[in-house]
DNA sequence: CTAATTCCTCTAGCAACTAGAGCTTCAAGA
DNA sequence: TCTTGAAGCTCTAGTTGCTAGAGGAATTAG
């Protein structure tokens, strides 16, 4: 049961580049390869990368991907660790929710205020001018791009 | 009405290096310098950072940014423009809301049955392993600092 | 057997900064 | 006036988690 990495990729729904580059920073082992130098994957190998996407999924970053991965291998060791990790990462979950929806909150204000005329009495701009006019403090997370 | 960098800085909320990094890629304009080389800023720099910090922390990008800030000097134009940008905001912030959300119930869920035992009775660590146990399909923002 | 696809390595790029090295200038106190 | 320490300067490189592309070798389908 050895497949190519395509496979692998098609399998977990990881890209190809991105298995390739969890492997150079060891969050992977290196495979063993064919004659012609292409990597060879097992059933250990796959499991293992379900278990990183479902975790990347879940929005933990890498280094805790890392933690939990050596737990995972640990069967007989306390889980109070593995817990704390997934702790941690569900209150960053709720400071960021809390965050954004004071920022939706303050985009429709300023959304709903516009009276589609010109620059010059635009409430958006007049709101990102002056942050006086806002109801809330407000702080995003800086990030964007969407999984 | 002349200022330093770090006055600037303290002023708007904005880190020196990130000043000197939005002057790099031309959100700022070049300020004029003193005798000694080192940038000076009048109220008007001042009172456009204060506009690009304020968009940066309602979460625009810095390309909306830059568009936001070309119209806010031309006001004779119709504002649809700013406000379907505002708008785009709106929604990226609401699907990142819902993402979160989802993310939060399954991390909830996760920790609720934790019993607390040994890594091998680990519901996180069982769980991250087998998405089946998942109640939602999930997938995160995959990004992290907070502001 | 050939052509299309997949694979390989390597480097560079993305957002939006942040950190550090190694140097110069400025402001304030003695 | 001198001095010292903070703040400024430029430049390069690092952060996170990938993604894209060049230029080539291997595999697989027909």
């Amino acid at each position: 049961m050895e497949i190519s990495i395509g496979r692998l990729s098609a399998e977990t729904g990881v890209k190809v580049p991105t298995i390739r580059y969890y492997e150079q920073i060891g969050l992977m082992a290196k495979p063993p390869r064919s004659e012609g130098n292409q990597r060879k994957y097992d059933r250990a190998a796959r499991e293992r990368l379900r278990f990183i996407r479902h975790a990347r999924d879940l929005g933990f970053p890498l280094e805790a991907v890392r933690e939990l991965l050596s737990m995972s291998g640990a069967p007989g060791d306390p889980c109070a660790a593995a817990d704390d990790i997934a702790r941690r990462q569900l209150a960053e979950v709720e400071l960021r929710i809390a965050r954004l929806t004071a920022l939706r909150e303050e985009l429709q204000r300023m959304l709903g205020q516009c009276a589609h005329g010109t620059i010059s009495d635009c409430r958006v701009i007049e709101v990102l001018g002056n942050h006086d006019l806002c109801q809330h403090t407000h702080q995003a997370d800086h990030r964007h791009d969407a999984a």
